[in-house]
DNA sequence: AATGAATGAGGGTTCATTCAT
DNA sequence: AATGAATGAACCCTCATTCAT
């Protein structure tokens, strides 16, 4: 049942937008009336949010699981490869990552989109910190992985939502080489 | 009187944030009544749009005067010069700029930030054009330009909202080493 | 306006009680919108508590006017007279009467009654002030003027309302014995 | 079982107050579903009526059982302890009694108040017909007996509820004279 | 041009009651 | 008997927009 919240939530969103998703309109899309919603959410904020840390989690899961088999190899390679599994992953309806990202705009709840960029972050540390020597020697990590999180991140949003005519297979490839330009030292 | 509407509508969306700026508020701040508002736009949207605008293009024109100064400079010279003058425009209220974001987030209204973005584009291309023999070559300078300007932007302004744990002084450095090198040669 | 919502306010609150006076009843019987009422009343609490101060001013300058112009009388002419007055002012439409004292039970609304009872405890204070040698020598005043005060106005809304088998002279009669045997001295 | 659900009615009410004291928190402090209480009771306000009722019951009975014992004793004595004894019958949480004087004055549930008034007042009425000639001689029985239990239970509730700055001996004092006054003949 | 009162659909939420299990 | 999820009407309140003045 909540899970079917869930999913009426996601549809909802995607067909009405962020501010369009009102709870009468999740409660008609799961087949419920407006008071069961309050059965199994203490409010509506609760319903996206949830929403969202799901498709969240998902997200992390995926990017976690690609680089979790492949520390050993050298930085090239894993960069492409999450930056795939990431592209792979927010690939989903245009409509329902707009509302994702109007949700992770709002001041109370950008929450669920800081522990997402959070979690990311702490694994990309991880890695890089293994991989130090392959690195540029002055790099602040700390700082290059918040910078790096972030770009990709966004880049990547803002390529599925905006549509620029730009090739996929080039997007990936100058995303590639942005991020392994700046983590790798002055050949 | 536009003007005053525009200054009342920054003001609002300054203090109540982008949800609580209400056409009534925003009347009272500019100390005329809601009814009026509708003489000079059409619809609530058209005033935070041209809120919006007017912020952009300072921000725009800040750049623009930036860049045009020094075209004849080298790419790091010019580079640096354009990512302080860009951080040092959105250096504003945060209540504000979080605003805008969440504006230029919108689905209908997306077209601010992205005129926003065309603009800064079109200047950056330009003055790659010229100076292409100092980068790499292979670059494809349309997507080169596209990752570019939404990196540095988007970089910009969330290092200002969220306020990471990261000296200004070394944001900037590292946003700088970060353009350079993914547009110069490999050396 | 605020005059005609009043006047809905009070109707509604004797055709549907103090439960059922919903603010969009009220909007009905004012012959307007339901949001109408927030121009003028910052929330329905507003709304009733103004029907049942106006109604209560109006009881208090009823009273007052009655007993102003017999201060210089003696006390059973001033009480019965009081009595009559106060009887007479709570002889409206039995509904009203008691969904006002249904407000008047409520927890935080209570204030307009207690300010009911305060002002004409006030009032009968000063009188019997003036008239204190003709009273029960070793009376507490404050505590007498608590005591009668909430005896009349209870025992004559209740009268009122559960309307009980006593004839109205009769009633009044006891009523006055009651309150002059208590203030009077032993004879 | 229908006890567990008055025992938690009166917690509730005592703990939330009357608006608060909703179905399923009753359930809730009767350990029970909210379904359960359909099966003893026929809607909620069966069960408040029924809480009240049980605690106007045990306040008859024990006025009852301070009159019975003092049958034979003079006026004065009698009046008293029968103030006492309801006044410390009503000396409970207040949050209760505040409760039940809100569910007292509702329209179609007033029985209960009404009830216990009515039984209070047989009593008393028994009392005074067999000390008819200690009583002032053209008093009317019947509305005497209506003015006086109506004063003392009024009077007495609302200086537990209120509050007022009034030393309880003095109080019970002053209340004592009030009726005795009353009643008495012009000495 | 300017007003600002009026609108009214829509928002999120509560809760006494029902009924399939 | 007991459950408790499901109901759905009703609640109070907001606000972009309109229009008579």
């Amino acid at each position: 049942m909540v899970e079917r919240i869930l999913d009426a939530g996601r549809e909802t969103l995607t067909e009405y937008g962020y501010e369009g998703a009102s709870t009468s309109r999740i409660a008609t899309a799961a087949g419920i009336s407006p008071g069961s919603l309050y059965q199994y959410f203490p409010h509506k904020d609760a319903i996206v949010s949830a929403v969202l840390e799901r498709y969240s989690d998902a997200l992390v899961s995926r990017v976690t699981t690609e680089m979790a088999g492949r520390f050993d190899q050298p930085v090239p390679v894993i960069v492409r490869a999450t930056l795939i599994a990431l592209f792979d992953g927010l690939d989903v309806e245009p409509a329902f990552l707009r509302a994702a990202v109007e949700h992770g705009t709002r001041l109370d709840d950008g929450r669920t989109l800081t522990a997402f960029e959070q979690r990311i972050g702490e694994l990309v540390f991880a890695y890089l910190t293994t991989h130090r020597p392959a690195l540029r020697p002055d790099i602040p990590l700390d700082t290059a992985v918040w910078l790096s999180v972030r770009t990709v991140e966004h880049l990547t949003v803002r390529y599925l939502l905006d549509q620029p005519p730009i090739p996929q297979e080039q997007f990936l490839g100058e995303l590639t080489t942005l991020v392994l330009n700046y983590l790798k030292p002055a050949s």
